[in-house]
DNA sequence: TTCTTGGTTGACCTTTACGTAAAGGGTAAC
DNA sequence: GTTACCCTTTACGTAAAGGTCAACCAAGAA
């Protein structure tokens, strides 16, 4: 049971993000450190939730996505109703993600296709210059 | 050789985009349609570009982003430098792009996780629901 | 001719995700 | 005491990606 906290800028420098980016997720209920006085003070779970956070983003959620996913995770699931609509939230999201999985292997299939075209074009135009 | 051409409205109900995003991305040179008078006549090269576009912004590419991958495919290649920068260009993004892949299995994974524990919280608390 | 339909430009509005001061509190070192 | 550092809040600024609205043109239908 690692009971580490965190300051606002350890953090922030960890992560390479700003002390006002955890602050404005803070705003936006994503994150709600314990205070010592004033300032922030944020436990592992807290960290844990920003990796989901930074992970979330550069999948592409926007912050009420994310929100909503931690919601899910985190929220109570106690009443029916509220489980059904968390999970076809879920697959949803699953659902775009498998999509978007489709989207980049092809834009990496095109990028990698004009990678190589350019590679044999440099090769035949210059071939002083070894590519390898 | 399709030689069909598209008006604008034509091309945004295909792609569920309105008009004013087609103008906008021709204001940022992403697209640029041939006039008939003063309307834009789209080209299927046109149309082609367009579904570079909107699967680029699927994967979370910026405008700007777009703007340089298809200056890369469409650009003259001929300068041996530029053919360098446009090539690790290439292989920057290609490097982000697996990093993505990676960020969205990892959130596969913990949604479908997610999706099962609440599926079986279901069946424990709601065994009359079939979720079947 | 007037009306509708579909296109045009231009201008301003909106949302998201922070950046960037401004102004100040708390404590430790000098 | 004051300097330095880290933290705080409040608040306005900004870039990106369009939305929205007004005013206009042109062609065909009624």
């Amino acid at each position: 049971m690692t009971k580490r906290t965190y300051s606002i800028s350890e953090l922030s420098e960890e992560f390479g993000i700003t002390p006002r980016t955890l602050r404005y997720y803070e705003d936006e209920a994503l994150i709600a450190p314990k205070r010592e006085g004033q300032a922030r003070i944020y436990s592992t779970s807290d960290r844990a939730r920003l990796i989901w956070i930074l992970r979330g983003k550069r999948v592409g959620f926007s912050i009420t996505d994310i929100r909503e996913v931690l919601n899910m995770h985190y929220g109570e699931g106690g009443k029916e109703e509220q489980c059904r609509v968390t999970i076809t939230a879920c697959n949803n999201r699953i659902k775009s993600l498998e999509q978007q999985k489709k989207d980049i292997d092809e834009t990496l299939e095109e990028l990698s296709n004009l990678v190589d075209t350019m590679t044999i074009f440099m090769a035949e135009n210059y071939p002083e210059d070894n590519i390898l």
